[in-house]
DNA sequence: TTGACCCATGTCGATATAGGAATATATAGT
DNA sequence: ACTATATATTCCTATATCGACATGGGTCAA
């Protein structure tokens, strides 16, 4: 068996990093494809690609204007995600003041892998 | 080019259910190999290797004790992915009260793909 | 030392990607 | 009808999985 769908969750989707750009790209507001490929400076089709992915998870939804494709983030379908992380983020926020977390994740982030 | 390696990142490590399991099982506290074995009833070499990815991107630490091996979360690892769900959730809280949002969800929960 | 136990690692197969290039589809304008 | 524009889709290849099975390597006990 290989790897799971990338559309077969929210959490596969957003794996890749492009496609949080993407999201994240969206965040501003409605946008055509035009605007994010030239935005984030990746080929037509590749964006579009990563939006079918986006849709097909129910990350984005698109309306036709002329022939242009207007797409907008459904912020609803984060919630798989806000859900899970939920339990742990009580341990997260309840270490802000602890020095070597911070440390550590310094460390982390000095020599990666 | 294929996938981002599922060592490359938090995002990538936890897009597996079960490497999510796994984590969420450790969430009860420090537990050797075993017990995530009989827990989620996957084979041992399964576990050892989801394992193998959690440690590689920070998600759990391990310490030797005889001949098992006591797994932990490590909290701090989540806050990538706690950040870049950060400026979502104003729209995702904001949003708890429209019921549209809702029935949407109840609708993609009722008909997957 | 022998064996039981706990865990890690290697191999193999099927599968699904991401990216590039080319092409298809649809709409608008002339 | 024809052209230009905006977006989607298809074909291709290299790559990296996940799972099953087998095996390697410490560690404890007798």
């Amino acid at each position: 068996m290989a790897r799971s769908s990338t559309t077969s969750d929210v959490f596969n989707a957003i794996a890749e990093a492009q496609r949080r750009d993407v999201l994240d790209h969206l965040a501003t507001g409605e946008q055509p494809v035009g605007a994010i490929v030239s935005g984030l400076s990746m080929s037509q089709p590749q964006v579009s690609k990563h939006l079918r992915v986006l849709r097909e998870v129910g990350l984005v939804r698109c309306r036709a204007e002329g022939r242009r494709r207007l797409y907008h983030i459904e912020p609803a379908s984060l919630r798989p995600l806000q859900e899970w992380l939920a339990p742990y983020e009580r341990a997260l926020n309840d270490r802000l003041d602890r020095l070597d977390d911070y440390l550590n994740e310094l460390q982390r982030q000095g020599e990666p892998q």
